[in-house]
DNA sequence: CAAATAAAAGACTCTTTTATCTTAAATTAA
DNA sequence: TTAATTTAAGATAAAAGAGTCTTTTATTTG
């Protein structure tokens, strides 16, 4: 698996957050965790990671929930991986092996690099509100159901 | 990670012995544990699977121990990955979705795929025989040292 | 044949990831 | 100001991945 599992749960649930950010409420974590069908608790670990590193603002009580700390179209979903999963996956080498690298590259390491800046790529360019009005358009679940 | 730990050791591994498969007699698997600085026994099951999966043949008692069982020039490393890992890396959504694809595609479908051909396509036009020649002639090592 | 060697097989441990459960803190609204 | 609501925090549990250890089986060689 390219990005934890924690991971594809933070970037749904952000998905999720931008699509619902048109009323200005709160978006509550329970209904979400039922409507995405992640586990409520571990959801909640989750937005606070977002929360900690600035993705998300959080409010508790009654009518709390959460929202995006920015808007939707400066967010990309790269911001949301990297928060989570860090960059472990842009960086690290496909064979597994430290210490080697570009001034002396196995057969595999040029191909490799392009791949993973490839995978950069795409989820730098994806901001969360045009993947979002995208998803909508393309009526594309989230979730399972 | 893309690939597991055990994939990578099955491919350093791999790699190793075609390296070694000058010489007609077995390879240890025991010195290639030493040498690729991999767990004996860890290395010994995975290499368990690669003789099942008919890409080594292995040999007991003494002087025993693994060949490839085809020639390195018709083994790629998508034929290891592929033994131990299967096809998950190649198959799976980006963001661990089931139930959706190319026919109502997300933004990031057609981004992804493309990537994951990419990665397919790397191991895929990679053999044991000229990457372990590459590796040579470049000098890089297979293991921390 | 007996002893030594080396892979095969399987039980077991340790770590990380994923998931659940409980309690605490903050906020709202009656 | 009290009760209800909702996120925060932290302990615990289950599952998967990674690694270790022991016993068995096959083979070679003296
Ligand atoms: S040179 Fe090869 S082994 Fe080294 S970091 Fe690059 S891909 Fe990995
Ligand atoms: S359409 Fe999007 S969510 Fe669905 S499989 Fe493709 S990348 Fe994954």
């Amino acid at each position: 698996m390219v990005l934890s599992k924690a991971c594809t749960y933070g970037v749904l649930a952000s998905l999720y957050v931008a699509k619902q950010s048109e009323n200005k409420s709160y978006v509550s974590i329970r209904d979400m965790s039922n409507e995405l069908r992640i586990s409520f608790h571990f959801l909640t670990k989750i937005l606070q990671k977002l929360t900690a590193e600035g993705i998300l603002q959080s409010h508790k009580g009654p009518k709390g929930g959460i929202l995006l700390a920015r808007e939707a179209r400066n967010i990309t979903i790269l911001d949301v991986v990297l928060a989570i999963d860090g960059d472990k996956v842009f960086t690290e080498c496909v064979l597994g092996l430290p210490g080697c690298g570009s001034e002396r590259p196995c057969p595999m390491h040029n191909h490799w690099i392009t791949v993973r800046e490839d995978l950069r790529e795409m989820f730098s360019t994806k901001t969360l509100a045009a993947t979002s009005d995208d998803i909508r358009e393309l009526g594309l679940r989230l979730s399972i159901e």
